[in-house]
DNA sequence: CAGCATCCACGAAGATACTG
DNA sequence: CAGTATCTTCGTGGATGCTG
């Protein structure tokens, strides 16, 4: 997808932020094992086939496991696995970088849009 | 674009892992004020468009500056600005994840694919 | 409940050609 | 050189309905 011949950090880029996989693994990280429709409830916004999809593909990455129970209902637990939580580093300095960064994002928005 | 409801770095991801915008800030970090046809060779497979695209974005997110020579013919020299270079941490942990863990993606693809 | 199947809509991105 | 203009393609995502 994203050019690697420039950028050496593209590929983890393209696994870890692509679409839906930040608030998933962070949802994860902060409530530990959940069931597919409390992660569906607690993201807010997601459809259930685009979960679905996400969950599938990161599974395969490793990033997350899923256990599936064979009851009626049916349950489906989900867990981020060591893999991602590996990723809570790079993740908490985001959130340090946002804390410190973001504020000035917006100033520098206001100054190129002239509405000072 | 991505639900900030239960992810709290979901604003700072779209901001700099947008599409194009980890190749040309690496390119920019590493080799300092470039031309826009320099930036849009180093990067290899960007189109024109698509590159003034991103690189206006990413000015007025104040991640770039931009300055036009009045010259003929025109010239014109994208550099990164301070905020942008205090994104470098980010990057080299980004970079260090990826020498580490990268592998073990592949080894859980081939897993989960079957064909180990 | 946890999904899959299907269809559809939209915007981003690519290809191409053209200008000051 | 540094873009812009236009057209087309494509993938992501939304909506809906259906199963074990």
């Amino acid at each position: 997808m994203e050019s690697e011949l420039a950028c050496p950090i593209a590929p983890v880029v393209d696994l870890v932020f692509s679409r839906w996989t930040t608030p998933i693994l962070w949802t994860l990280n902060e409530h530990g094992r959940l069931r597919f429709v409390e992660l569906e409830r607690r993201i807010g916004t997601i459809t259930p086939k685009v979960l679905t999809q996400r969950l599938r593909q990161m599974e395969r990455d490793g990033l997350v496991t899923r256990t599936y129970h064979p009851e009626v209902p049916p349950r489906v637990e989900y867990e981020i696995s060591e893999l991602g939580r590996s990723l809570a580093p790079v993740f908490h300095g985001l959130a340090e970088w946002s804390k410190r960064n973001l504020a000035k994002v917006d100033e520098a928005r206001s100054r190129y849009d002239g509405t000072n």
